[in-house]
DNA sequence: TGAAAAAGTTGAACTAGTTCAACCTCCTTT
DNA sequence: AAAGGAGGTTGAACTAGTTCAACTTTTTCA
């Protein structure tokens, strides 16, 4: 048997040692998962049953406000994680959708395989503990980007930090992910606000 | 020796089990700090040292932005937890600062206990996975909150759900936690809208 | 391949929230 | 008790970003 989960595996490795049991109690927790463009990983009012890491593709997390207006909670291109985790962590029904962006591939653990990986080895606790460090630690640069930047420095600052999720992305997913209309982002981008004077 | 760390302790308590071993370690690892009002935890190029545990009082943390805008981006008061996290977990220099809003009691962590602690034991690692876990949670509701609510919406909603930090804390911090001016936020209290007719 | 759907663009009118400035009201601290 | 500062209030003028509507371009898939 090949060993499908080699990219997660990898990912471990960057955070853990994993040695020779660990790549098969790792291959075992995690299935392959193809997933076609639109396709939904997580719908409201279910519980988001699996964390899945991206091999492939890319992937969007979203919610759906009064008036019917989208935003973008996460992105998630190769080699990130994405799920709902106020769901996932407490699972409880979700409020979000997370949808795929382009045809994609990834590997999903669910809560059960993960709460056993996380009993069975101090250092399996130590991953995820990592991981959800980072990602707190990232959600509060988001939060600190949203509070003190005007639209358009968010924008500029997202484009230099992650040009190849710009790339990947559609431009209304971009634009409620950065907290503004996709009409506005638009006329960020093609230069054309109001200028001083003729 | 009176056990000082008893508040510390009994917040691990609610999250792994604590036995008369943990409880020494536990109460080697904090130490109790007095701290006084307008006395600050962390300031911005300086690594955050440690982690804090309110005993008792209140905090803030912030950043101030170009043009000297303040922005805050936690409180803790009672049986809460503060630091700058990205300086903190990375070791880096803080962009922010912490400070006491009133005479404060903290239990403090540093860096390398904590390390000690995980490392110690699995069910150490398990604790600090779990409110790295919840903390993530807890930024991304905020966020979601951010992203799809107005700003009289954010306040009535922090309102109901924090109602005795709305007490504690001076509105300027309020509001710029919010995400809105002092002003604004005083007009939004005292109703003196623009109606919309006579 | 071609029709429909999805995504993106542009401009004009609008508004939620900011800015600025002046003033008020408490706390502190001596 | 007085002075000074920090925090809060109010109104008028302003603006960053939204809304709406009409249109163009690109993608999808039968």
């Amino acid at each position: 048997m090949s060993d499908q989960a080699q990219p997660v595996i990898n990912y471990f490795k960057r955070i853990i040692p994993v040695d020779d049991v660990d790549r098969v109690m790792i291959g075992n927790a995690f299935k392959l998962v193809h997933v076609k463009k639109r396709q939904f990983l997580v719908q409201p009012n279910f519980v988001a049953t699996h964390r899945n890491f991206v091999v492939r593709g890319a992937f969007r997390s979203y919610i759906v406000a009064e008036g019917g207006h989208e935003h973008t909670i996460a992105f998630a291109i190769d080699d990130w994680w994405i799920t709902d985790y106020n769901s996932y962590i407490f699972q409880r029904p979700s409020t979000m959708f997370v949808v795929a962006l382009e045809d994609s591939i990834v590997l999903q653990i669910d809560f059960e395989k993960e709460n056993m990986l996380k009993a069975a080895h101090h250092k399996y606790e130590t991953f995820f503990r990592t991981i959800a460090e980072r990602g707190l630690a990232f959600y509060l640069r988001r939060l600190i980007s949203n509070l003190s930047h005007s639209a358009e420095e968010r924008y500029r600052e997202f484009e230099k930090n992650y040009p190849k999720v710009v790339q990947r992305v559609p431009q209304y997913a971009l634009a409620s992910y950065l907290g503004m209309t996709t009409e506005y982002l638009s006329k960020l981008r093609n230069q054309r606000m109001k200028k001083p004077d003729g």
